[in-house]
RNA sequence: CCAGGGGGCCGGGCAGUCGCGUCGGAGCGUUCGCGCUUCGCCGAGGAAAGUCCGGACUCCAUGAAACAAGGGUGGCGGGUAACGCCCGCCGGACCGUGGCCGACGCUGCGGUUCAGGGACAGUGCCACAGAAAGCAGACCGCCGAUGACGCGAGCCUUUUCAAGGACUUGGCGAACAGGCAAGGAUGAAAGGGUGCGGUAAGAGCGCACCGCGCGGGCAGUAAUGUACGCGGCAUGGCAAACCCCACCCGGAGCAAGGCCGAAUAGGGGCGGCGCGCCGCGAGGCAGGGAUGUUUCAUCCCGAGCACGCCCGGGUUGGCUGCUGGAGCGGGAAAGCGAUUUUUCGCCUAGAGGAAUGGCUGCCCCUCCCGUGGCAGGUCGCUAAGGCGAUACCGCAUGGCGAGGACAGAAUCCGGCUUACAGGCCCCCUGGCAUC
RNA sequence: UGGGGUGUGGCCAAGUGGUAAGGCACCGGUUUUUGGUAUCGGCAUUCGCAGGUUCGAUCCCUGCCACCCCAG
């Protein structure tokens, strides 16, 4: 995934949170498996940041072809509880979360203004 | 051997396996742009960082040069493509140590450090304190030579005592004029320092030594140094205050720059069809509508196109610039050195929302824990040989033990600065042991 | 890639070579039966850090650090 409207469609699909990532999925009509890393600037410099990139891609290579949702778009968000976590654990959380996702036990997406429901007067 | 300081270098190694990226080969597909599969080679750094200097390269501007503005640099010489970088030298300041008996000062050796042009071109600033802070002046103080004053003495006059004086002064006093700047006091700084002479008191007033300046001479490419002579100490500091002098600099940056570029929509030009009539046109006449009471008056409206051809621009995008270079590693030569010359060998990342990752084995280094008294230390016993103990140091050995920094190329290169676990080499200083 | 700015007590900040103003907050006293108000007093030795220039640096210079902003 490279355009940015794709990751804030992603951000209205299934939701997953894990402690070393958040995965989100969403389907992206007839587009085949794809994935998009986020890993914000609170994470760390840029060293930290790409190595945690380079190491979720790797997690993605390694697991997507046969455990993710076909036709989906997934997006790994990084957390800072996921520097330099185990890989093997990473991988174990990551099968767990994609078998919830198939299941269809995710969280339900993160309304926008979630903070703050509107309410009416009188 | 230990400790401290300085300089240089390395910055985990060897494999296996699954992936990723460029390139190359093969195969398949192809809308000929390329895509897929597979094999092979290669694939982050000393700082890739900060973006602080200097260049290469590209575009823009520009006759050349000079000047102005703005900015930068600043002992001298050299190195370099260039630099604010590097090397060597000179000078200053400070520290340690030795010498000149001591002090001041000078000097030898070693070390640290310096943005180190110009303060009689000009302007400005120097708080507080202090008499005075830049013109030299004089608060306390010193002196009282010289002049004046008072006393005394002398001398003269008047008839004695005594009084007086247009007189004199190797005496005394005060410090009025005046002389002085040694000493005190303030300060970061008070207009050379020490000593002797000198003087009324003093003072470069004189002399000696030191410091300073000037002159020509000598040495050196130069900064600068120096024996000699002369001067007279006259006019402090700050230019990382303005400024002056010398030298350097055109601007922008690879998102530079170049090439390609479909469809649709939109822009421009020409043509075609058309626009109530006349006119090249301004306009006139006719038509429709609104307002006011008809005529009439005023105001408003009335030509574009779903046509063809051509042109240029924009958005998204692709290709290029794009990695063989002030290159890297040996050897030789020149040079104190920075560096240069020459020769041999090598090819060593090119991504593009951005490739280096995952797992595993063996080895290396550090730490932790354990085992072994073990040819070394250490401790105890012993006359010695020796025996024993080992918390600690060392050694040997083991652990499915823990840890291995700072940090990630983005057009390229030379520097500077900053970050950094651990290790290696060289030099200097000091200590201990042995010879 | 290029350019600009800021850093002063817990907070907002003035000061631009010579003892670091002021306000809010905080602490203590007075006033009040008590609280508030009012009033008086107190609160800066790392002026982001490290060097340098100067007799003297928050101020001038150099190098770092952190944060903010602008342009493509």
């Amino acid at each position: 995934m490279l355009k940015r409207a794709d990751f804030l469609r992603a951000n209205n699909g299934m939701r997953v949170a894990r402690p070393g990532f958040i995965l989100l999925a969403h389907p992206n009509h007839e587009q085949g498996i794809r994935y998009g890393i986020t890993v914000t600037k609170r994470i760390g410099n840029a060293v930290v940041r790409n190595r945690m990139k380079r190491r979720f891609r790797e997690l993605l290579w390694a697991n997507l072809p046969e455990l993710g949702l076909p036709d989906h778009d997934h997006v790994l968000i990084g957390r800072e509880t996921g520097i330099e976590r185990d890989f093997a654990r990473l991988q174990q959380e990551l099968r767990r979360a994609l078998e919830k996702l198939h299941r269809g036990e995710a969280d339900p997406p993160r309304r926008r203004n979630a903070s703050k429901p509107r309410q009416r007067r009188k």
